[in-house]
DNA sequence: CTTTTGACTTGTCAACTGAATAAATTGAGC
DNA sequence: GCTCAATTTATTCAGTTGACAAGTCAAAAG
């Protein structure tokens, strides 16, 4: 690959992942193309140019972090097809908090798009939400009652992710930092323990 | 009181009310007094009028959220106070997940606010937070490792609220409404099972 | 060495948004 | 019927929005 578009690869994926913590941040309408810019260290005449518009770049920007979280859970479940299948439940879902304390923009994400049904929240239901349910399902929904799968979809995104996505306020409320290595372990450890007696 | 100022409080009230929604789905930034006005069905000068600025009109709803959940809380607990602690405790979880399912705002607020750490996340925090958090310290946190009951807290809120939270995305991923009565009443009995066994 | 190409910058624009308020209107209560 | 609070209408004006056209510059191609 030649040194330009090497550069070229490295400013997009800057922007990318500038725009998914501002998006994550402040919605889709709350987040402007020349904060994103500014937080990508980027001229703001830049986003118009590899992205076509605003709309285009949410998308990537859902898709790269989609895309992160599928590779770790595949990482974090590799080479523990022989063990116990409850076990093997607990080290998903510790996977699964440790992908959410490293990056809270998911559940944000999903929170400011998931309120309302407009066609953005249609297209990450279609395009990512169905795969990962559909995994869920088949991963710990095993041995449930149907009716309870939702529910316990919803009860592990929610119990496993919170505590990162309000980081500043869990600071000042609690005096935790959510963020550190020790509360992430502990995190995680209460949520498998508490999912999968 | 007068016809008039019956009149009145009706208006403020439900001002207040869509102030709350809005200000849920769509952030302080992204809600505008517009908006806010038309949810209301009343003219966008009365806003001003009944409060000064935006931002005592943010913490008008503010107060009148966590108003309601204080007093659900207190309902839904009466009358317990000779059973047995667990059962007890169930008890409060429940009362929780149908406030959060009657009122999704809550939990959209705290996530949308507790994201980044200005001005009104400490006031939520200082004003509202902190009492239920000691709260909560008080009442399902005897018998618990200290270290785990910021954990705790953060679970049971993420476990509780989130699937009403993304109500239109739970419906269209998983056909599943969260808010008919037998879905809350599933969603309360599965998160108070799991949380106290 | 020159030309071409493509990443990037600058400047600008029209549309729209924001909160706030001043002036006009209404109608209840005295 | 007069008064004044509640409400509406109309407007202001500053700031922001996404988008884009024209220009810059350096790396690659020939």
């Amino acid at each position: 690959m030649s040194r330009r578009s090497k550069q070229r690869d490295e400013t997009r994926e800057r922007i990318v992942e500038a725009a998914a913590e501002t998006f994550a941040e402040r919605g889709f309408r709350g987040a402007s193309t020349r904060e994103i810019a500014q937080r990508a260290r980027v001229n703001q005449g830049l986003i118009t140019y590899h992205f076509r518009s605003k709309d285009d770049l949410w998308r990537a920007a859902a898709d790269r972090i989609f895309g992160m979280l599928r590779t770790q859970l595949r990482d974090g479940l590799r080479g523990l097809e022989s063990r116990d299948p409850r076990e093997r439940s607990r080290q998903g879902i510790r996977a699964y908090v440790r992908f959410a304390a490293a990056h809270p923009e998911l559940f944000r994400l999903m929170v400011e798009e998931g309120k309302s049904s407009d066609e953005r929240m249609c297209w990450l239901v279609d395009t990512h939400l169905k795969a990962l349910f559909d995994g869920f399902r088949g991963f710990g929904g095993s041995g449930l009652d149907p009716a309870l799968v939702p529910h316990a979809y919803y009860v592990l995104a929610g119990a496993a992710s919170l505590i990162f996505a309000v980081a500043p306020e869990c600071r000042r409320l609690t005096g935790l930092d959510p963020e550190s290595n020790s509360a992430v372990e502990r995190h995680a450890e209460l949520v498998a323990r508490l999912l999968v007696p």
